[in-house]
DNA sequence: TTCTAGATTATAACTATTCTAAAGTAATAA
DNA sequence: TTATTACTTTAGAATAGTTATAATCTAGAA
């Protein structure tokens, strides 16, 4: 299956109809061989500097937010400032460098597995995620 | 020292006055014997409901700021749409409930040690915090 | 008590996000 | 094809959390 062909089931398959504006945010979010995290305002930015042209910012959200129900994209929660979100939609760790204002993936394989001894009644985990802030040493 | 010594102690450290305003707030934030999350608008209402009067929001995040920049307060990130505080300024891991949005802290003897095997160049770790989202089982 | 630096407040400004509604486009039926 | 229709895009308005402003007020020192 090739990009254009996986980006037209994952915009269908999220209830959308493959424009050329979701085309091209599908383009920028998914055809790069590494997973990013962003911003709404850095993905317009890149949208911008990648194709020339600017999608308006109703689009991006809309098209973010329906990505987000389907799970091709994750939100990742740094600060109250603005949303981040994550390509990289498996459960995972991040360092949170709070002077770049930058989110770097951890991989399982450098963390410990993380356990939970204590339940809350009526309740079940859903994620466990760790956030690791970092400063300049 | 009694709570209104302390309060006072706390806000000439944070280079406030003690006014009336500010004392309420300490009241409302450091005179239970358990710590809580709040977010502003809570920390609001819960004042008019104990005080039986509104103090201005300015006000409650000037002194809200001025706690956390000397850290009798501490912010919890969990989502972008508004800020929670915890008066719990250990470094400590937390449950978060969606549905009732909610923050419940984990006890360090809940959870085994995070270690993490991995380092960034010119950085150190500031803190290590857990989020465990939860949903309704 | 007087004086003044700092505090309180209503309200304006700001910014990320969501909503609106007019104009445009993709899908489909004829 | 072409016509029809439902969906989409977009600029800009609205909203909501937060921060800034500036007029009025007050704590603390003299
Ligand atoms: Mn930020
Ligand atoms: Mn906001
Ligand atoms: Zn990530
Ligand atoms: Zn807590």
């Amino acid at each position: 299956m090739d990009n254009s062909t996986n980006f037209i089931a994952k915009l269908r398959n999220s209830g959308l109809r493959p424009t050329k504006q979701r085309l091209k945010i599908c383009e920028v979010l998914f055809s790069g061989k590494n997973t990013f995290h962003f911003s709404i305002n850095e993905l317009s930015k890149i949208i911008i500097q990648k194709t020339n042209e600017k999608i308006s910012l109703a689009t991006i959200y809309n098209t973010v937010h329906a990505f987000l129900g389907k799970g091709y994209i994750k939100q990742i929660a740094v600060n109250s400032e603005q949303s981040y979100y994550d390509t990289n939609v498996s459960e995972h760790h991040h360092f949170y460098d709070e002077d770049k204002n930058q989110l770097i993936d951890i991989h399982d394989s450098e963390v410990e597995p993380v356990k939970i001894n204590r339940k809350i009644p009526g309740k079940k985990i859903k994620s466990i995620e760790l956030l690791v802030k970092l400063q300049n040493s």
